[in-house]
DNA sequence: TGTACATCAGTGAACGCGCGTTCACTGATGTAC
DNA sequence: TGTACATCAGTGAACGCGCGTTCACTGATGTAC
């Protein structure tokens, strides 16, 4: 059966959606080639047509992941209420839904830890998920004389990967969105955007319980 | 070779400690009962005298580890200046030392994303740990009308996991400690304890770069 | 106190299994003439 | 336009390997008498 490039490219991609939608939801080592073959429609044998090995199939999931947060976040922003988009980015990265379906939700919420303990292509493909999604934030975060922009987007980012992983520990859904709710507000008042913002709070000062 | 109580009971101890260590720095799929046995200095066919299967170990470890964030950040906390506890915790949380030695931190940022896939009785363990970390900030955070203390500290621990998964994606030492800095702000800042408001007192002991 | 027996933590070979990877083969389609 | 051949994505059996787990066995020590 030869088929044409473009069929070639077509199959490429199905195998790398699916391998992307598995791994978020299992897990990079709970998945086996055979289980994304099989989800792509295939045979395990023809994987090596597409991908000289797994790992490369990891590394190139995460390469063809790109733009996702943003394909997500930005339409959120743009349609927001002036003044509004960082709240309700914040609000659509910390939701039930996407506490709720890791598999279409960040990689970096989902696989983080795991890819930093692989390949060093998996790792630096990760990291570069991660400042994917601080940038996302970028445009929109305010400007300020003490803090650059790319810095508080990059703690923006990693507090948002944090909130969801706890949520997705909670088993109770009102528990993790409790969890979730907690950290909407709290990155929103380090970034000075708090929505209820009022008068200056008491410093930190309590002595051991 | 029969043996008391004691000495089973100090071999497992030894046991949970490898396993403890190892699980944290290469993830819980990534070691074997063969590779923690042989840690603690065993075969692994003696295993099963201490543990019913790898999974029963996974939780055993996670109770086992219970505490270790108290015992680590309370001293911190007793020892700063009175009114930086806080910025000295979140200063020992989000350390370069911490950072680079996953084996003998924090288990949530080594494990929470992975134990959150494996079965329900790890992964309320971890959702315990992860409730624990934010319990040892409790008693240092600010009293406010429009906050719980648990709200933000849950909110506070989960953004320090999600720093330390950010900075441990980063190869570049100095890039990870960029990170862990902007965190640092990031995270004071929610609280209303940034150390650079206000009168000046001195950023907590900033550790070496 | 001394002796015989029971215990059981630990050993190391063996088990079945699923994995990543390889390979001989297929056959529809592209290409050369 | 028609025909012969080459290509190569995909198939499915097979490979070696490491894993979790099982098991017959060992032998130092606890216990019973």
């Amino acid at each position: 059966m030869r088929y044409s490039a473009e069929h070639k490219r077509e199959t490429r991609q199905r195998i790398l959606q699916e391998a992307a939608r598995l791994f978020r939801e299992r897990g990079l080592d709970d998945v086996s080639v055979a289980d994304v073959m099989g989800a792509a429609g295939l045979t395990h044998g023809g994987f090596y047509a597409h991908f000289g090995s797994k790992e490369e199939l990891i590394g190139e999931t995460l390469r063809a992941v790109e733009g996702t947060s943003v394909a997500r976040l930005r339409p959120v922003a743009e349609q927001a209420p002036p003044g509004q988009a960082l709240p309700a980015m914040v609000a659509s990265y910390l939701s039930p839904e996407h506490r709720a379906r890791p598999a279409r939700g960040c990689v970096v919420a989902a696989l983080g830890q795991e890819a930093g303990r692989h390949s060093a292509a998996v790792r630096r493909g990760m990291a570069e998920r991660a400042r994917s999604l601080a940038r996302t934030f970028l445009p929109y975060l305010p400007v300020r004389p003490d803090r650059s922009r790319e810095e508080q987007a990059l703690a923006l980012a990693a507090s948002l990967v944090g909130a969801m992983l706890f949520a997705r520990l909670e088993e109770d859904p009102a528990a993790a969105e409790r969890v979730l709710a907690a950290s909407r507000r709290f990155v929103l008042e380090a970034l000075g955007a708090a929505p209820q913002a009022a008068p200056a709070p008491k410093p930190p000062d309590a002595p051991p319980a």
